[in-house]
DNA sequence: TATTGACTATCACGTTGCGTTATAGCTTAC
DNA sequence: GTAAGCTATAACGCAACGTGATAGTCAATA
């Protein structure tokens, strides 16, 4: 049983927060004592430390009331899914760094930066996607009377076709880079183009040759392209397009 | 000179931000149109930046203000000192990270978390330790008389390449779109996707059928496609996608 | 030329997540 | 029994915008 002031310290929060948190029935201690003194137990402060974790992905109070209260609240994927912001998050951080240290750069050798540049690491698009995407499925999972009424994109496809691409992209980016080291006709790399056509003809359209080529050139030639695939690790686009490019002049030999 | 949306859009931030900085002589645009119009220069952007920069350290808009008024302000200190914090911020994170990880695992091996594990991350006094010590420094360094002239950097570079593809891109988007009552065969269509694969083969690469015929399902296949294009309007992707198979059909009757 | 539609402007009140007094009761320690 | 240190509630304050409401501007069509 702790009192205010040792779950204050225990937790890095204010006395106030806690009165607060109690006082919106986020967080309502286990019990008090005659004299109206908050009593707060281990499991309460589990809960706060879900609360902190939630407070750390931008969620608001509210929210994380509501996620909390359901009850069949999945706490370790919730974790697991937590851990994916992080990474994000720290993915954006080091962008951000990155631009600091070019903006040195840029006043030590008087070279310029491209307006968008500038601003590279603030634009959160990405996390917040990721954000709804996330309190969708939370939705989904957690929310049986909640009804889902969004949806208001005509897109071809579902976010879980959305999903499936996004992880199976990030999958051949990942398996690109880790091999980048070893020139575009390494075997490891190879596979993985392979697997990327295949993944393209099964799920969208039937991929040929001609074709793979020309999205292998579209990679370097477009800059929206270059830059998003860039964004997983500096050169990839290039990289990938010549083993593209080499995996294409092997199917055709 | 830009105008408030462009400067949303290019920072990430909302216009009503703008509008804020503004109102609170943070950041006041260097001219206005006699109607009234902010009009931002490159310095502007410079100096949003910079706040933009602050804002991520958690300074307050009043002492960003303080700071970027100070006529011998540093930006190279500065920037280094930014870098520092965000490395703190980045380490941080990690902490945090590690302590999902060792959440999880408790969960699944039933091994209880010392109370103090729990919250190992989410304190920041570290950092605010830093932050107090820096603003010191910053006072001390700052409240010197010395005048120092501003640097005056020469306006940004802008990729050729980039503005090339972007306005033939939006150029094409336009004429289409301008034309999507009158069905994918309609003559007009067909001119802007004609322009659009000579285009494509003039600045890029040999842009076979094929390719084009590809490139054109990609754009209902890949929802990063589908929903860049539909920015320009509503079915926009589905329709040129139409259009293309149309003209490609037409090519190889 | 008139009319859209997409911008822009200025109020001005609303919201979130607490901080900050102010006032008062409780609980040990001497 | 009184001081020090904790606790309580209550109520206002504040930053940094969000969110309309209402109205002027501007370029491109009908």
């Amino acid at each position: 049983m702790y009192k205010v002031k040792e779950v204050s310290e225990l937790a890095g929060v204010s006395v106030r927060t806690l009165h607060h948190y109690d006082s919106i029935g986020l967080l309502v201690p286990a019990s008090t004592t005659p004299a109206g003194y908050r009593l707060y137990t281990e499991m309460d402060l589990e809960r706060l430390q879900q609360i902190l974790f939630f407070k750390e992905m931008e969620f608001s109070l509210q929210e994380i009331k509501n996620i909390l209260s359901r009850s069949d609240f999945d706490r370790k994927a919730t974790l697991k899914n937590h851990k994916e912001l992080l990474l994000e998050k720290k993915k954006r951080l080091e962008e951000l760094i990155n631009t600091v240290d070019k903006t040195i750069d840029s006043i030590d050798g008087g070279s310029k930066m491209a307006d968008k540049e500038m601003f590279k690491g603030f634009d959160m698009s990405e996390i917040e996607e990721h954000q709804k995407k996330y309190s969708k499925e939370a939705k989904e999972k957690y929310g049986k009377e909640t009804v889902e009424k969004v949806e208001k994109r005509t897109s071809a496809y579902t976010s879980e076709d959305w999903g499936n691409i996004q992880a199976k992209t990030e999958e051949i980016y990942r398996r690109v880079m880790e091999r980048m080291g070893h020139g575009p006709e390494d075997s490891h790399v190879q596979q993985a183009v392979a697997d990327w056509r295949q993944f393209i003809t099964d799920y969208y359209y039937e991929c040929t040759i001609d074709i793979f080529r020309g999205l292998g050139d579209l990679y370097v030639a477009d800059p929206r392209f270059t830059k998003n695939i860039d964004k997983h690790g500096e050169g990839l686009a290039a990289f990938l397009s010549k083993a593209m490019h080499y995996y294409c002049d092997q199917q055709t030999k």
